[in-house]
RNA sequence: GUGGUUGUGGCGCAGUUGGUUAGCGCGUCUGGUUGUGGCCCAGAAGGUCGCCGGUUCAAGUCCGGUCUACCACCCCA
């Protein structure tokens, strides 16, 4: 048993649950769409510098998570880590750095060596969007309107939305350094994890959650004052497209998020039911350094965490997704009925019909059984006499009455009554 | 990566201070109805008690290690 189960962190999805999936799928392809949003995808794997490049070399996620492995023709590779660097690597193969504006969304796996937790898996699983090669406030609002829609069409409510700014690169020079006059004053009644940070990250103080560090963070003078003129109205026009678009937020200056390409509007989105230290979508607006690129690529995106969002919508209770439902039950005894039910099977299923049927021997009993359970509404029962006179019964299976049908008409009797 | 908890048929669980053939519910299969499901009844299949080692006359029960899973942290979706 525990031989067969999966490596760590990774999960087998099995039918029941799989129609969650198709249907967050399919949701987002849908509510993307009307957004102009193509999907676009891209290997699972890339060399390992379009994620170093593209992430950052100091950020964690490069440092200590990816799965990088050296192919046969000696190139490292590594299981992407997220999704915006890839496609933006596919993307240089458009003409974006020449202006144009790139709408893709895409769906799949990703990979980081973490260790397992509630809402974190080695192997999971994103549905994300990226806007690339424009820079506009109000781009930055309709992606994150795009966001809070796809969320409500999922059966998502009630979830909250946290933005921020980082301004651009030029504003953090000073910012930090307005940070870490501060911090430096305080730093001997913070933990320890800060106290690196100090040094290390210094963005990431302000989202320490240890007690300790609470009252100095909230004390914290606003670094957002000493951002240019140009971020601060850049800020100011997305927060008020977001509230002429419906789209509630808050805003928190220590949203500060851990990739280094981040300039601009960042935002993340957590929901109650799950509570605030898992967040189920996060993005913003970045700057991708890509290799062979001599100017970074402009882009605002954002991601969503396809096992997070099932563990809201359960914790909701949301409505199940319906399967796919059998149409119709063949219950065949004797070698001649089945193989006729084969082929019938076949004609029905071509013509798109759902069908189930039993192909080995069993007992009238155990088929019958078999056609309870599919929760089909006919049964089509055939068995040697009823070969004989050419005939098939057709059973409803909620009354339990049924009727002969003669078997040339059977196919189209069926094509018209299920 | 650091810490806590955990592990018994497919699933959910019981197993008394170590004691002899490891149970129960659900599910599966077969039969009760030589060809009529759901309800009921009977029976069957299915487990090297996560793995390795140790203590003991004796280990599912105790000890050590290891792996897995869950949870928290780091970090992130």
């Amino acid at each position: 048993m525990a031989a067969f189960a999966p490596p760590p962190g990774t999960a087998d999805i099995f039918p029941a649950e799989a129609g969650e999936w198709r249907f967050l799928e399919n949701t987002a392809a849908k509510v993307f769409a009307s957004y102009g949003y193509g999907e676009l995808r891209t290997p699972v794997f890339e060399y390992t510098e379009v994620f170093q490049r593209g992430l950052g070399g100091e950020t964690e996620v490069v440092q200590k998570e990816m799965y990088t492995f050296e192919d046969r023709g000696g190139r490292s590779l590594t299981l992407r880590p997220e999704g915006t660097a890839g496609v933006m690597r596919a993307l240089t193969n458009t003409d974006v750095a020449n202006g144009s504006e790139q709408r893709v969304f895409y769906y799949g796996p990703m990979f980081r060596g973490e260790r397992p937790s509630a809402g974190r898996r080695r192997q999971f699983h994103q549905i994300g969007v990226e806007n690339v090669g424009r820079c506009a406030a109000l781009i930055d609002a309709e992606c994150i309107a795009m966001l809070h829609n796809f969320l409500l069409a999922a059966g998502i409510t009630g979830a909250t939305f946290t933005i921020n700014t980082r301004g651009v690169a030029a504003d953090r020079v000073p910012a930090e350094a307005f940070l870490r006059e501060y911090f430096s004053k305080h730093i001997d009644a913070m933990c320890p994890d800060c106290k690196n940070r100090l040094e290390r990250n210094i963005w990431r103080i302000l989202d320490c959650k240890q007690e300790c560090c609470q009252p100095i963070i909230d004390n914290a003078p606003s670094y957002i004052d000493s951002f240019s003129d140009e971020s601060k109205s850049y800020f100011a026009e997305v927060k008020a497209a977001l509230t002429r678009l419906n789209v509630p937020f808050k805003v928190s200056s220590r949203l500060v998020r851990g990739l280094d390409y981040y300039v601009h509007t960042v935002f993340e989105v957590t929901h109650p039911a799950i509570g605030e230290q898992i967040a189920i979508a996060g993005g913003g607006r970045y700057e991708l350094f890509l290799p062979g690129e001599k100017k970074p690529i402009p882009g605002v995106g954002f991601a969503t965490g396809v096992e997070r969002l099932l563990m809201v919508r359960d914790a909701l209770q949301a409505p199940a997704v319906s399967g796919d439902r059998c149409d119709c039950c063949l219950i065949g005894l004797g070698a001649a009925a089945r193989l006729e039910n084969l082929v019938l099977a076949d004609t029905l299923r071509k013509a798109g019909k759902n069908v189930a049927l039993e192909l080995e021997d069993r007992s009238f009993k155990a088929q019958m059984r078999f056609a309870n359970r599919s929760l089909a509404p006919l049964a089509v029962i055939r068995g040697e006499s009823e070969m004989e006179k050419q005939i098939a019964i057709v059973k409803n299976m909620a009354d339990g009455s049924q009727i002969e049908i003669p078997e040339a008409g059977l196919t189209d009797y069926l094509l018209e009554n299920i």
